[in-house]
DNA sequence: CTCATTTAGTCAAGTTACTTGATCAAATAG
DNA sequence: CTATTTGATCAAGTAACTTGACTAAATGAG
C-alpha cells in the first residue's frame, strides 16, 4: 500500500502536469526526426542515419576538423572519425590534409555532399513550416526560444 | 560557388530562425536527461541508463506485459525483454506468471524498484521546477503543450 | 472437438552508435 | 633540444537496439 501510493503519485503528477518534460522532449524529437527522414527519403536518400545527418549539419555550422567537431557534438574524436569514415564511404565528405597543421585533417563536402545538405535544408524548412502551422507561429517561436534557453544552461 | 551558397543558405537560416527545431529538441533532451541523471546520482543511483529509466517510468503509466510495453515504447518485444533482464538483475523489477494468460508474464516493481521510482519522481519534480523557473511558468506550460501537440501527430 | 492460425515470450546473432586505451607523428612550451 | 601536449587513428569493448527462428499457449473456424 505504501507501494501503491508511489504509482498513484506519479500518475497524479502526469494527470495534473501532462507528461514529463523529458518524455515529451524524447517523443517530440522522435516524431520530428521521423518527419525529416521521411522528407529525405522522398528526395532519394534512404541510407543516411540521424547520427550522420547531425554531423553533416554540424559541418555547416562550425569548423571542419575532427577535434572541433567532437567538441561541438560532445562526442569522442574516435566517434567522429568513425562517422566520417562512413560518410566518406557514402561519398558525402572527404578528408584532406590541413594546410596549417600537418597532424590535422580538414573535412569537407563532396559535390554530392553539398547537394545532400541542400536537400536537408529544403526538407527541414518543410518540416518546420508544418509544425509551425500545427502549433501556431507565435507558439512555435516561443517553443524554439524556450528550448534554446534549456540548451544554454549546459 | 554554387556550393558556397548552400552553406550560406543554411547559415542564414540558422541566423534568422535560430537553430533547427530538431537540433534544439536533441540538445534540450540531452540537457534535461543529464540533469535528471545527476539528480538520481545524488540520490544514490548511478548505474541506471536512460533506456532503463524510460521503461521504469512506462511501467507506471501503462500495462505490465512485455507486448504492451513494446507497443507503447515503439520498440520490439525482444528489446523490452532485454531491458527487463537488465532491470531484473539490478533488482528493480520481477517477472511473474500472468494469471490470465499462461503464455504471458507480468512485470512488476520490487520494493527496491518502488523506491527507485519514488526517487525518480522526486528528482523529476526538481528538474521540472528548475526549468519552469528558467523559462517562466507561462512559457513552460506552453512549451509542454506544444511538445504534446507535436507528439500527438504521430 | 480438432486443427490451423495467431499471440506472448525467448534465444541467437547481427548492427549502430558510441566508449576507453594504446599508439604515432607533428606541434608547442620550457 | 627535449618534454609534453595535441590531432588523428587502430583496436577492442559496450549499450541499445534489430531481425529471424522457435516454443508454448490461446483462439477461431469448421
Amino acid at each position: 500500500m505504501e507501494q501503491q501510493t508511489v504509482i498513484d503519485k506519479f500518475q497524479a503528477f502526469v494527470a495534473a502536469e501532462g507528461d514529463t518534460l523529458l518524455r515529451l522532449l524524447f517523443w517530440a524529437e522522435q516524431a520530428v526526426a521521423q518527419q525529416l527522414l521521411a522528407g529525405l527519403k522522398e528526395r532519394g536518400y534512404d541510407d543516411v542515419s540521424m547520427a550522420e545527418l547531425r554531423l553533416m549539419q554540424q559541418l555547416c555550422l562550425s569548423g571542419a576538423r575532427i577535434t572541433e567537431l567532437a567538441e561541438r557534438m560532445k562526442l569522442s574524436k574516435q566517434a567522429i572519425g568513425q562517422l566520417i569514415d562512413s560518410l566518406e564511404k557514402k561519398g558525402l565528405v572527404v578528408r584532406s590534409p590541413d594546410p596549417e597543421d600537418r597532424r590535422a585533417k580538414t573535412i569537407s563536402y563532396t559535390t554530392q555532399g553539398y547537394q545532400f545538405i541542400a536537400d536537408v535544408i529544403d526538407a527541414t524548412l518543410v518540416v518546420e513550416q508544418t509544425i509551425s502551422q500545427l502549433t501556431g507561429s507565435e507558439n512555435y517561436q516561443r517553443l524554439k526560444s524556450s528550448l534554446q534557453q534549456i540548451c544554454d544552461v549546459q
